[in-house]
RNA sequence: GGGCCGGUAGAUCAGCUCGGUAGAUCGCCACAUUCGCAAUGUGGAGGCCGCGGGUUCAAAUCCCGCCCGGUCCA
């Protein structure tokens, strides 16, 4: 198939031929013949020995180049996306500048918002997150430089030869020699697509990859990848991925991609712990890039043994000054995609998005506390925040320090205290087991390094075995797994939606087009269907005379569905819709609140304050946000009161239907507070310059119509997300009138004015504690008496004034001095001891018809307390009393 | 969203396996020692054993549900 499909007529007039690479097998196009395709391992990284273009290029200046080439080239240049993926809701993060189109650009549900175009999109990619350092390549943190067109059938822009011939333009443009670039073969999938590419190869290094995206996922497709069967798509995508950081590198021929992309960073950091810098140890650490693409990074100790043997150098020198040094890369890319992150808006967290942030600061701080802390984690992102400030919000900045503050002081308490759980395990134990580490690591977070420290420091040695992640990956299996929801389908025209045309409409009047048992379709209908967290409309429909309880609305696809409570409408029948009205103006309100109530918290909280999820109904709404840490009673009263501001302003409120991709470029991404809409066109809801959301519920027309919105508390539900219990208008009144009952009710209980409450509340609860004390006492000193009275005799069968547990105390005190000893209290309980305690517990429980047991020769039971004296005759009777 | 661990005195925790008297250490208070402090000694105060059900004669302990905290995975 690839054969066919990169046969390319550009290579044919310009002298490039296709070969087999000797080594690997894939097929390449060269201009000049080759054995192999020349990327690492078949090649060398020839770069290291001399850059490849005619100069050096930093960061900056290369994304600059590039931007500038296209844009000359007829491409219009798109601002970046946020790494945080928003829009979608398959991934978290962005790994690929093609994430930023999937899946409404490329199915062809939205036009894209220039065509063809050029970005620099930073991405995240947490799969290398093991080997950045290591092997003087890999990052968590790229810029991903790119050039799309989308060819539509109607409207094609360019396809394969074109993008071969720009790759080939761009290089010699930055100084490069077209004719050492291989193009390699190779099929491409992802996110649902696939198509063919070409890795573009220059002195072994793959630079770019360019692939030309035609094929989408359909199980009756005709071509079969990798046992997915696929179709061809009406759109075909160029989606062009230029490694930004390793053109850099290219350009620079540095020993590490990390001494090309951040060079200031790390001679400040080299300067803080201690190492100085020269040719041999940049000689070790080319050589650790050298053989990496050959020796997996699994395989750890063998690439340095390599690595060592190669070089001559010691393992002394590599632990002394390499270690150390690959430990200062990996902080210094883990910190530069910390610092997009948060500026983009993530929140740490210990679910989701949240919990990849929080992955890579626990990481760096372990890197940093092995260096000896040359630096605070906030001081390093924020070199990075100011440096790349031309793509980072700064003004973020504020935030960004505070949480990662916070995020610090919880990792020092969950160390701590895992240490604290670790050496109390050996001090019981005496040794730690496989299944402890996998305890240790997955229910209390501790690295089994970690854990070997503290047991090597009290002189227990531990084994971790090679494949640990493994084993812990391993007990998760089959923990998770998905279901889709199957909506039904109606054949049916789509639903005119009076909700939409006027959401004050209370009564109308259509007729049925579909009626199958409960469910009623109609041609239009102002009942609004559940949807966005908003609950369905009630009410009834009239046809003939009759009236028909409508008790749930659901949307599927374009038709909206009406669920009867009981009885059959007929197809065609002309009927009157009428909504319960006080309920749907109750959801209204209570909806417009939810985004005055975002407006707010993002006013008082901070822009990075995200919609995490939300259900409206008539009395409470819930309302979970994005934030790092719970929401303080002060900041709860700042919220409403900025809400009752924007309420009592009478804002307008606006909504509409908009081209996606226009709205998308003149709100941005927080359009997707509430979710992401599918289609086209979506429907924006905008409030004044406060918020503005795609969403498809109803509002009223005016702020003001809220009338009153009110918190009536929070909650946090996971790390990072607080949940905001709220409502509105007569619902809030209701509410304060209610907490005014409740004051009412109790201050009268109590005999007090309102306001004394909390006094009077805490003087009772205080006796109340102080009058137990005191019965306790005179339970106490009741015991001695009896103590007294009995402790004279051997044996003793006796009723006393007191209950189980405490004839439980009485009788071990009595021990001492009784042999044998059955005592019952007043409410029936007993106790026996002394020899064969147990048989003549059973014996007494017998006659009061109750139960008994406890040991052999100390046991307790409970009888009916009317027949106490027969018990005490019995107990005398075997006790050899009588 | 799912898995796992935890919630007992102001703090850190033991007790839970196998139901039957709620404990230790630190901190706090008082007294003693001292010119005074620190240190030490003696004594004392301090517990809805997270909440709600259930089983049982009897639940901190066993079972179920919920709440809260932690942690790992997607």
């Amino acid at each position: 198939m690839l054969e066919k499909e990169l046969d390319l007529q550009f290579f044919h007039q310009n002298g490039w031929k296709r070969y087999k690479c000797k080594k690997c097998g894939a097929y390449f196009w060269s201009k000049v013949p080759r054995e192999t395709c020349t990327e690492a391992p078949c090649g060398e990284y020839e770069f290291l020995k001399e850059p490849i273009f005619n100069k050096e290029f930093s960061v900056e200046s290369m994304r600059r180049s590039f931007i500038e080439f296209f844009k000359k080239n007829g491409h219009e240049e798109i601002k970046r996306y946020p790494v945080v993926a928003r829009w979608r809701d398959d991934v978290f993060l962005v790994n690929a500048s093609i994430y930023d189109f999937q899946p409404h650009v490329t199915s062809g549900l939205a036009p894209p918002p220039a065509n063809p175009l050029v970005i620099s999109q930073p991405c995240i990619r947490m799969v290398d997150v093991d080997s950045v350092g290591k092997t003087g390549r890999h990052l968590t943190g790229f810029e991903m430089m790119a050039h799309h067109a989308f060819n539509y059938p109607d409207n094609p822009v360019y396809w394969k030869d074109e993008t071969v011939e720009y790759a080939l333009k761009l290089i010699e443009e930055l100084g490069g020699n077209a004719d050492n670039v291989v193009f390699k073969e190779k099929p491409w999938i992802g996110g649902g697509n696939a198509g063919a590419s070409f890795e573009v190869i220059y002195g072994g290094l793959e630079l770019a990859t360019l692939v030309f995206m035609n094929l989408r996922e359909d199980e009756n497709g005709d071509i079969e990848l990798d046992g997915t069967r696929y179709s061809e798509m009406p759109i075909k995508v160029v989606d062009t991925g230029y490694g930004l950081e390793r053109f850099v590198w290219a350009s620079k021929g540095t020993p590490t991609i990390y001494d090309a992309i951040y060079p200031e960073m790390i001679s400040m950091l080299e300067d803080r712990v201690g190492i100085s810098r020269d040719e041999r140890k940049n000689e070790i650490l080319r050589q650790f890039a050298l053989l990496s693409p050959r020796i997996e990074i699994e395989n750890e100790n063998e690439l340095i043994n390599e690595v060592l043997k190669d070089t001559g150098a010691s393992m002394k020198e590599y632990k002394d000054f390499i270690v150390p040094l690959q430990k200062i890369y990996a902080v210094v890319d883990y910190t530069r995609s910390l610092a997009f992150m948060l500026t983009d808006g993530i929140v740490p967290s210990n679910v989701q998005a949240g919990y990849l942030a929080r992955l890579l600061i626990r990481r760096t701080l372990k890197l940093l506390d092995d260096l000896k802390n040359p630096a605070a984690i906030g001081e390093l992102v924020k070199m990075h925040v100011e440096r790349f400030s031309d793509i980072m919000d700064s003004s973020m900045l504020p935030i960004v320090l505070e949480e990662l503050e916070i995020e610090e002081e919880r990792y020092r308490k969950t160390l701590s205290k895992g240490m604290d759980i670790v050496k109390r395990h050996i001090k019981k134990k005496g040794k730690i087991s496989m299944e402890d580490l996998i305890l240790f690591y997955d229910s209390h977070g501790l690295l089994p390094e970690v854990v070997a420290n503290v047991a090597e420091s009290m002189g227990i040695s531990v084994n971790i075995p090679q494949n640990f992640h493994a084993l812990v990956a391993k007990r998760h299996e089959g923990a998770a797994k998905k279901k889709k929801k199957e909506k039904r389908q109606y054949e049916l025209p789509p639903t005119r939606k009076l909700y939409y045309e006027n959401s004050y409409l209370k009564e109308f009047e259509a007729r049925v087009i579909y009626s199958n048992g409960r469910e009623v379709v109609l041609d239009a209908t102002a009942f609004y269907p559940e949807g966005g967290g908003q609950p369905a409309d009630r009410g009834k429909i009239i046809c003939n005379g009759k009236e028909y309880e409508v008790i749930d609305v659901q949307k599927f696809g374009d038709v909206v569905v009406h669920f009867l409570k009981e009885g059959e409408i007929e197809e065609g029948c002309k009927v009157k819709g009428i909504l319960d009205w006080e309920r749907r103006e109750r959801l209204m309100r209570n909806h417009t609140a939810e985004h005055v109530l975002l407006a707010a918290c993002r006013r008082v909280l901070g822009r990075h304050v995200w919609q995490h999820g939300t259900q409206k109904d008539v009395k409470e709404c819930r309302f979970d946000i994005a934030h790092y840490k719970p929401i303080s009673r002060e900041e709860i009263k700042k919220i409403e009161e900025e809400a009752m501001r924007i309420i009592t302003s009478c804002v307008l409120v606006d909504a509409k239907f908009m081209n996606r991709t226009e709205a998308e470029k003149k709100y941005g991404f927080v359009l997707y507070e509430g979710g992401i809409p599918p289609g086209k066109e979506i429907r924006v809801v905008r409030i004044g310059d406060f918020d503005v959301e795609a969403c498809g519920g109803t509002h009223v027309k005016n702020t003001g119509e809220i009338g009153f919105l009110k918190i009536l508390g929070t909650e946090r539900i996971q790390d990072g997300v607080s949940r905001i219990i709220y409502t509105s208008g007569l619902s809030a009144l209701e509410y304060t009138q209610e907490r005014e009952d409740i004051l009412n009710v109790s201050a009268s209980a109590l005999g007090v004015q309102p306001e004394r409450l909390p006094d009077s509340v805490n003087r009772f609860f205080n006796e109340w504690k102080e009058q137990r004390k005191t019965i306790e006492k005179l339970k106490k000193l009741q015991m001695e008496s009896i103590k007294k009275e009995l402790a004279s005799q051997k044996i003793i069968a006796e009723m006393v004034p007191l209950e189980m547990k405490e004839l439980s105390i009485l009788a071990r005190e009595l021990m001492a001095n009784v042999e044998r000893g059955v005592l019952i209290g007043e409410d029936g309980s007993f106790v026996v001891y002394g020899s064969d305690a147990r048989n003549i517990a059973l014996e007494i429980a017998k006659v009061m018809h109750g139960k008994a047991g406890g040991k052999e020769n100390f046991s307790q039971g409970k009888g009916d307390k009317e027949r106490i004296r027969e018990g005490l005759n019995i107990a005398r009777k075997l006790l050899g009393l009588t």
